[in-house]
DNA sequence: TAACCTACCAAACACTTGTTAGGGAACTGT
DNA sequence: ACAGTTCCCTAACAAGTGTTTGGTAGGTTA
């Protein structure tokens, strides 16, 4: 049995949003209010570990008074995830259109990512615990695509790096694919915003360490003291 | 109301492990087995989406038949995971007492991660996701304890290679701390057994990106057409 | 044959889970 | 004063959860 007419259609699919509803629509603040507070329930708790009781705890009321707003808990987190990925592609394809070479490109990715970060701390870790298992439904099947317009993204800067002779040439592509999206994005599960860091501060130390590495370049010294 | 006494005690807590019975001790090495597979199920659907059915039908039993082996669902987990970290510290130590120095102790804690990866994926995984919830109960509290141990083993060794100079000094070490720590851990997420690359050579070549960068090193030709 | 032990099954238990139905208080516009 | 809308509460539901209890088939030992 379907749910009753009162909800709104979730945002959920990131993509069309058509129903026509005159008879309740709860406030899209409070919707976002609730969506925000979820989100940090979720991300502490893990979803699955995330009871719908907490999270009305969380919000100040009780747990049957969310489903005024939301159809499901598994569409709070679709909402969650697909308005932070919405907002994450525009900003990388911002970056991917802008005409760079590979290593401003792969610079540009990683300071959004870090700016991401920051913004959506949550919808972040949310998406780096539950994604592998939520992309098994066909519900959260965006996941699975966002995941390789990704890889895309990133190999496809990589290979142009290495061609065009900035990255270089011995290094298996796929590890350094994946090398580079996991510090990147692993990052959300220490991160917190307002610390003395601020994200591009971050982004800078990353990629100082991802491009350069951790020893010292030529022109410095290497002391081998004893 | 405690449990019955047919269970034997957990191992948890990985160190004492006293008490006297006589009354029943199922075999040893079909513990070992149900762990496994009880291991891969955590690993593949999460801690908590995990149900104790799901890990008997994998097994090919019933629920209730679990409880003939172990305690409680928990302390299968805790068994899982105290079991790795114990075989992970005999690896580390044997590295950290090796009198290295601080490049080659980095090279080495890498080398035997990945080496420990290889041997326990399944547990690595679960100890990545779920160690943070875990380790708020006191049961867990082993967990926590070995965290600190692992920073100490890594900033000590990144301390001392600043100090040597075979480390880059204008770097936040504590950032690089979580940087390597989280680059390798991560890995356990897609790496599989079995794969095209050995655990030395993933190894090898995340020690590279690590350690030198992903841009070429001086001598070789930066090229910049157009 | 008898006693015993290992390893499982069958069935239920108390509890938690996501979700629904109906009602009501506060505020709005008329 | 009225109806309407928004937002929440009370109370319950069915399904699923981890766990327990008692039983039993098959093997080993005496």
């Amino acid at each position: 049995m379907p749910n009753s007419t009162r909800n709104r259609a979730s945002t959920g699919n990131s993509a069309k949003n058509s129903e026509k509803k005159t008879t309740v629509s709860p406030s899209p603040e409070r919707r976002r209010e609730l969506l925000s507070t979820a989100a940090e329930v979720f991300a502490a708790q893990g979803y699955n570990a995330t009871t719908v009781r907490r999270i009305a705890d969380a919000a100040g009321m009780l747990a049957g008074s969310l489903y005024y707003h939301f159809d499901s808990k598994e569409s709070m987190v679709d909402e969650i995830l697909s308005t932070f990925l919405d907002e994450l592609w525009a900003g990388y394809e911002a970056v991917l259109g802008a005409g760079l070479g590979p290593r401003e490109t792969v610079e540009a990715l990683v300071t959004e990512s870090f700016r991401e970060i920051d913004r959506h701390r949550a919808a972040v870790a949310i998406y780096q615990k539950e994604s592998k298992q939520l992309s098994a439904q066909p519900r959260f099947g965006y996941l699975t695509e966002s995941q390789r317009r990704f890889e895309r993204a990133w190999l496809g800067a990589l290979e142009r790096g290495v061609s065009e002779g900035v990255f270089r040439a011995d290094l298996d592509i796929r590890l350094a694919y994946r090398f580079l999206r996991d510090t990147v994005w692993v990052a959300a599960s220490w991160y917190r915003p307002g610390g003395q860091h601020s994200p591009e501060e971050i982004a800078r130390q990353y990629l100082s360490m991802v491009l350069d590495g951790i020893t010292p370049r030529a022109g410095t010294t290497t002391a081998r003291p004893s």
